[in-house]
DNA sequence: TGAAGTTTAA
């Protein structure tokens, strides 16, 4: 099967998304310059090449399909998921839920001002509200919190219908992510009223959120605030606070947490490996050493999961002498390293540009009776694939397949993305269409390396593909990813575009860095655009302008 | 997303 972008004319034309409505229609119509491999096939090979008697010709390869699922790809309307292979609702129940997604989708698509302005819209919206719903929108939505939470109060309002804990945590963590904690809070206090629908799940959210926004301080005030909403503050809730704390970049403040706390709550192994792995990240060698005492005076002796955070620490410095010494501490204590240990160590080894030695682990494994597992073989895959051995890389998935370990997304992104650093575009993008076949879901990960080489090569209808492609598949572009499209797209002289992308950034509450607008502004300076100028220059106010909000709202 | 490991990267 093959699909022509000029089938899906009206998807591309129409384009109707619940993200990027502009910057797509905006790409749709002006004369952009077509992928190389399309003009001169020998520079990229055959997939690209079909006919080639009109601009809008770009092929994806694909090997199977029925008739049938080329027809309705080909003719797919505009509100169906696309995909290179066509699906078809399992029954009409199924058939209406996806109807009723799509008409909120595309209700949310508009952009609104509130999420009051969306309950309103809502109001005219006569769509079955269940459990399965809410939360396939909010995963919809996830990165559009005005429109994910209008939706959620006014589903909240429906006949028959109430939200269940787990709406409620996906809805606290995405107002969380976007720092508006007035509402997390208020959820919160909601989720309690309710009927006690806060649980440690919910509580893990706020913290990792508020901690997220260097809030630390607040975050040790909700873990103190717990008991009043029923969360019990025990061991587990107490780890939970300083895994958080040591994730963003606060060991020291969970040092002092677990110092106030430990009188009151008994730590477990689970605690004295965070703050070791905390203190290695750190790289404050002694602090972990001092920690790892600690433990082993409380009664636990240190296991290969605080034996391999040391040894993360001496490979990110480079330090394999050391490395080597704790693995024969290891073994030599009766704690021999395991995959995980030995991933760390292959994988810092590549790095290092080591690539034999690094292989030669792979023997090491063998010896120890050690299983390869998946990420292990990620890895792998990821050392021959920046050494451009992708022959020994493709030797390596079929290992996987022996052994009986199904390639994952990673696999596949890995794949890509030394493809994409290779300039085996065609490769690549193969290995998306092998993903659709094997049902192997793609995400952000997944499009940024192919997204990155098409702004590079200025193949902005194939990054248009790809853009639409994966709004289709719920994947929106996260921080970097936008960030990326509108500075390629600006040094590559795509201003409209650039700025289209950096104004959705901003409407989807990611706070563009003052080097991103700089670069932008400064273009436009260049090309005498100064209306665009103007725009973007008020842009940044208002990205300032909700920084300063965000940082005076107290928890 | 979370007690340790794998994919983007200026």
């Amino acid at each position: 099967m093959r699909l022509c972008l000029r089938a899906l004319g009206a998807p591309l034309r129409g384009f109707v998304l619940h993200s990027g409505k502009r910057v797509a229609s905006c790409f749709s119509t002006a004369g952009f310059d077509l992928p190389d491999w399309f003009k001169n096939p020998e520079d990229g090979g055959s997939c690209a090449g079909l006919g080639g008697d009109g601009d809008d010709d770009f092929v994806l390869p694909a090997k199977s399909g029925t008739l049938e699922e080329r027809r309705e790809t080909a003719t797919g309307s505009g509100t169906k998921p696309l995909s290179i292979l066509a699906r078809c609702p399992a029954s009409h129940q199924e058939a209406e839920f996806e109807a009723d997604l799509d008409e909120v989708s595309r209700i949310l698509s508009s952009r609104f001002a509130s999420p009051e302005a969306i309950v309103i819209a809502m109001d005219c919206c006569h769509v079955r509200v269940s459990g399965r719903l809410v939360d396939k929108i909010l995963h919809r939505f996830n990165s559009d919190w005005v429109a994910a939470f209008g939706f959620f109060m006014w589903a909240g309002t429906q006949d028959g219908y109430r939200h269940c804990a787990n709406s409620y945590d996906s809805m606290v963590d995405i107002v969380g992510k976007f720092k508006q904690f007035d509402l997390m809070c208020g959820l919160i206090s909601q989720m309690h009223e309710v009927g006690g629908l806060v649980s440690l799940v919910t509580m893990t959210k706020v913290m990792r959120r508020l901690c997220g926004a260097n809030r630390w301080s607040d975050a040790i005030d909700a873990f103190h605030k717990m008991d009043q909403f029923g969360v019990a503050k025990d061991t587990k809730a107490m780890n939970v606070l300083l895994d958080t704390l040591c994730k963003e970049r606060s060991v020291k403040r969970a040092m002092g947490a677990f110092q106030q706390l430990m009188g009151t709550i008994p730590p477990d192994e689970s605690s004295f490996n965070t703050l070791v792995h905390g203190w290695c990240n750190a790289r404050m060698m002694k602090e972990a050493r001092k920690t790892m005492k600690q433990m082993e005076e409380h009664g636990f002796s240190p296991s290969v999961v605080t034996y391999t955070s040391l040894i993360e620490a001496y490979c990110m410095e480079k330090d394999f002498q050391t490395v080597d010494n704790i693995l024969g501490e290891m073994r030599r204590r009766g704690c021999p390293p395991n995959i995980i240990t030995y991933t760390i160590v292959m994988h810092a080894l590549g790095k290092a540009g080591r690539t034999q030695e690094a292989l030669d682990t792979f023997e090491k494994v063998k010896q120890d009776a050690c299983t390869p597992d998946a990420s292990f073989y990620n890895s792998l895959i990821y050392i021959l694939g920046r050494a451009g051995r992708f022959l020994d890389a493709n030797f390596v998935v079929a290992e996987m397949h022996r052994t009986g370990i199904s390639p994952n997304v990673t696999t596949f992104n890995t794949l890509i993305s030394a493809a994409c650093d290779h300039s085996q575009a065609e490769n690549a993008l193969k290995l998306l269409v092998q993903m659709e076949e094997k049902s192997c879901k793609p995400d952000i990960k997944t499009y940024t390396p192919l997204l990155k080489l098409c702004c590079k090569r200025q193949w902005v209808r194939t990054l248009l593909f790809l853009i639409c492609h994966m709004f289709r598949k719920d994947i929106t572009p996260d921080f970097s990813t936008y960030t990326l499209l509108v500075s390629w797209l600006c040094r590559n002289g795509k201003l409209v575009q650039s700025c289209l992308f950096l104004e959705e950034m901003v409407s989807k509450g990611f706070a563009p860095k003052q080097e991103t607008f700089d670069l932008v502004l400064d273009k436009l300076e260049n090309r005498n655009m100064h209306s665009a100028m103007r725009k973007i220059q008020l842009l940044r106010v208002q990205v300032a302008g909700n920084r300063r909000k965000s940082n005076e709202t107290r928890w």
